[in-house]
DNA sequence: TTGAAAGCGCTAACAA
DNA sequence: TTGTTAGCGCTTTCAA
């Protein structure tokens, strides 16, 4: 059996409480002289303190649960990995799971989360999860996302007007008939996305109708099949425009990446035939070819103000709850006819 | 404060130990009308068992750690989302952290794992680090890499022949001056990959000198950076061989992005000036242009046998270490000179 | 078939 | 400044 708090009383001879007091540096004060023989005999017994122990006696867990849609989008990855990066620094450990948009997965997973006594949760987009099951929650959830009516603390992207701007950008090139590649609506973040597209084409008096939507699933797969759905010969969607949409809004970058692959299958060149901006601004966005133009979505920061925000409500609960909106700029590549 | 077993004893007039056997379905029975009473004070009162408390009374923390290089890296991404998924299916939750290549911050991150408990641990390859701090670990420990003198179990793949086997494909479209991008030889799986392409081309009788070997970073940038090198007019370090390389190497297909977005910049054609392959088999590289020819490693399938091992480890430790390791399979994308 | 109770390793209040 | 001790909520043995 490992080593336990009173075999290093023990051999320091003191009581278990002194170990305690040594350890946590309090929450009382131990003569200098005894502090030395304790460490010293939890050095040489190896001593590590039981953190199941410690944290059912009333101490936190220094876990936080993190629930994502998947881990294998760089999109989510890097997000995931900054806020994993935050919340190492604070010392705190990340509980993970997917929940590939399932939810009862979701439920299941959060459930989990608050019976293992995370200290906190964080929910990102893309997690369809309304506020319900949230609601009994016991511990601080930061949702990056914003939600109607929420009653937690949110921390989001604007992703309707990283959209629009998206749209917007492909518009000052002279396009007016752009297409849009877009997952289902339903999660909150692509319908945010599609309406971004929508609004800002109707506003400028530009078509926006279901002829130019494709629906795509996430992965790259998505949007190639959705690029060739808007492009090709074969489906047109576009027919009632009579001609093929000469660019493209996509919402995220992986299926611009997918649609990229298609322009290329279809002899399409990009810009000069498509144009295509997206909206994510993944690192693996500057290498595509040619290098995608993207709405770039700060996950560093995103992820650093959320853990700040999160752990800050884990100290002082009770804290009512704040809505950050960041808004993403613009990382002109080659793909939207902006020359170098 | 939450509902706890004592409550529900209370409101189901039974003792605690009761509404342990019927949660735990044992281990002794419980009259089917007695169950059927504790059964619905639960329901009524939304209990949930509080599993700090059951882990540490003598259970399980049903929890795995995994230490993984970091989590943006598609391969990583994929393989950590196939190990998530299997263990959540076995109901496991995943405590995730990344190293970023950082040998103190593995220990730290490891000792973190065991003190929390974690019921086994599961380290890709990428880590760096070395039996030392393993051994003294209670818990089952799966390495996801081969090591000398392990006495872990270990499920890995082949790098080195995989590596060879990615380099005899261009050898067999006909070329002789075959560069390899590689990460640092100090990590494990790039060390063999590099071997791999090393006693390839000497077997072969090719040249494998060090004008042909470019030590990249892991992303996209690093095997830009170093085709770069390996490709263009200045640094020329394949002078010696007269001519620059035809072929490249590349040890991972993240790198191998990077190194087709250096070819399209310094307007090279691939596979005509330059042929490319690389070993990973990422679902991006069937989205590069053109789709890139790489050996493909199953994350699927490692991740699968490597959970099955764990958790037998566990349900029944002292089992002696086994080894297993996997071979990749080439998919043929049209970087090498293969015609579709 | 069930109740009572010991104890997992720790924190912190209470005594000394 | 330090020792003693009461739990945290649970599992499981021992008695009934």
């Amino acid at each position: 059996m490992a080593v336990t708090r009173s075999d290093v009383a023990r051999a320091a001879g003191v009581s278990p409480a002194v170990v305690s007091y040594v350890l946590n540096n309090g929450p009382r004060p131990v003569a200098i002289g005894t502090r030395e023989r304790v460490l010293a005999a939890i050095e040489q017994l190896g001593y590590r303190p039981n953190a199941i122990a410690s944290a059912l006696r009333g101490g936190s867990t220094q876990t936080i649960g993190l629930l994502t849609p998947n881990r294998s989008n760089p999109f989510y990855g890097a997000l995931a990995e900054a806020i994993e990066r935050s919340l190492t620094e604070q010392g705190y450990l990340t509980l993970t799971a997917s929940t590939y948009g399932n939810r009862s997965s979701e439920e299941r997973l959060l459930r989990t989360f608050v019976d293992r006594k995370a200290d906190g949760l964080i929910i990102t987009s893309g997690v369809s999860l309304s506020g319900a099951p949230l609601a009994d929650v016991e511990q601080p959830v930061l949702v990056l996302e914003e939600r109607v009516g929420n009653t937690l603390s949110t921390v989001s992207m604007d992703d309707e007007r990283d959209a629009a701007g998206a749209v917007d950008h492909l518009q000052v090139h002279g396009h007016d008939l752009i297409g849009c590649i877009v997952g289902p609506p339903y999660v909150s973040t692509d319908g945010l996305r599609l309406a971004g597209w929508r609004d800002q084409q109707h506003r400028t008096g530009r078509p926006a109708g279901d002829g130019l939507v494709a629906f795509a699933d996430a992965g790259e797969e998505g949007g190639y099949q959705a690029a060739g759905l808007l492009l090709s010969e074969h489906g047109r969607p576009w027919a009632v425009y009579g001609r093929r949409p000469t660019a493209l809004f996509v919402a995220s970058d992986v299926q611009a990446f997918g649609a990229l692959h298609a322009c290329w299958e279809l002899g399409l060149r990009v810009p000069d035939d498509v144009a295509v901006v997206s909206v994510g601004g993944t690192r693996a966005a500057r290498f595509t070819i040619p290098p995608l133009t993207t709405m770039r979505q700060d996950v560093e920061y995103l992820a650093r103000i959320a853990c700040a925000r999160l752990l800050q409500d884990i100290r002082e609960p009770g804290t009512p709850p704040t809505h950050v909106r960041l808004t993403g700029n613009l990382v002109v590549g080659r793909t939207c006819g902006c020359t170098p």
